[in-house]
DNA sequence: CGAATAAGTGGAGGATGCCTCCGTTTAAGA
DNA sequence: TCTTAAACGGAGGCATCCTCCACTTATTCG
């Protein structure tokens, strides 16, 4: 994953303008958190003590900086997929589905930006494929999960659902968990 | 379902004004659609040959437009259920859950609305989950789908998942098909 | 150290969209 | 026809977006 490297690469050579630059994914990770990913982009360079033109400059649209402020997050949710190897195959790949739908249910607006065209984002969605790859292979090896599906459909239907509004956070997870249960295999045909 | 009486009563009754009110709900859908659910409402307005005004006064706020725009297309989507009667329960389902995401697929305004809190898209889902009702009991009492879950739950599934962007239509529909396989009854346990 | 210079900065200001207020118009009933 | 309550339109205040350009400063090199 050359995420974070080409997040180096975009970080400025100046000091001054590498402090400004992190100063504004400070005050935006925090002004996205509290008032969503709608935040006033003039709010956010007010909080960073730097000038409207200073954000747009590093951050040319607001999605870049969306972008930007979740990749490392998202960065965390790929590491996680590590942790649970030593689970059963069907627990470890649904244990880290739920990993990632508690972080994304905070987060509305990553879903949200998931979903649309985003050059950026599109290297978060490979990590997280490339992530959650070794998991579900290793359940269809056991033959607990139909060959036929990809990381990235798996992750659709999770993200997807994700994205829904539930009463509560047990209903989210009994929905996913009948939606999952279409990844198992079918004991009988058809 | 109450919505359409809850529609006609909210139409006013002068007849300048209700001309102004239909003009403006044909706006917006033509708006809705090219511009998507972020059309400026004066925009909204000037096409609808009406100030401003006269379209906050019929619609307080944008959601509420967006409501009265696609409640009678819902409608449509209510009617499909009794189309779909006389085929096997579970064809019966998914034809009809076909039928839905092919009308939400058009229409992403919709979904982003359907899943916030709204008072009169509240009524939408009602009408949903009585349409569909029927056809998931059928499926259910034929031993086809678990018990355990309710139309709303299904909609969940169906809904979030057509809120994905998808790289083409084939593979939206293979992912329902996933997910939905989970709705199934297993014939083993586990 | 002290220029030279390229990189970076801030904020004024034009554009757009939201929404309200209020003086004016008009349909409907008597 | 007259009255009146309902409906109308758009000016204008406010928030936010985004660009432009005159000014500042970190870095480099003699």
């Amino acid at each position: 994953m050359t995420t974070l490297l080409e997040l180096e690469q975009r970080r400025p050579a100046r000091a001054d303008a590498r402090r400004n630059y992190d100063s504004l994914i400070a005050a935006a990770r925090i002004a996205f958190a509290e008032l969503g990913s709608g935040a006033p982009l003039e709010e956010i360079a007010r909080r960073a003590n730097v000038g409207i033109a200073t954000l747009y400059r590093n951050f040319p649209t607001r999605e870049m900086l969306v972008e930007c402020v979740y990749l490392e997050e998202v960065e965390a949710v790929c590491q996680a997929a590590t942790d649970v190897a030593d689970l059963e195959p069907w627990t470890a790949l649904t244990t880290w589905l739920g990993r990632f739908v508690d972080y994304v249910g905070t987060k509305r607006a990553l879903v949200d930006a998931l979903n649309r065209e985003s050059t950026a984002l599109q290297a978060c969605r490979v990590g997280l494929v490339e992530a959650g790859g070794p998991l579900l292979a290793r359940a269809q090896n056991a033959g607990l999960v139909r060959s036929d599906v990809g990381v990235s459909e798996v992750m659709q239907i999770v993200s997807g659902i994700s994205g829904v509004n539930f009463a509560s956070v047990e209903l989210r997870d009994k929905v996913l968990g009948v939606a999952l249960d279409g990844l198992r295999v079918r004991p009988t045909g058809q």
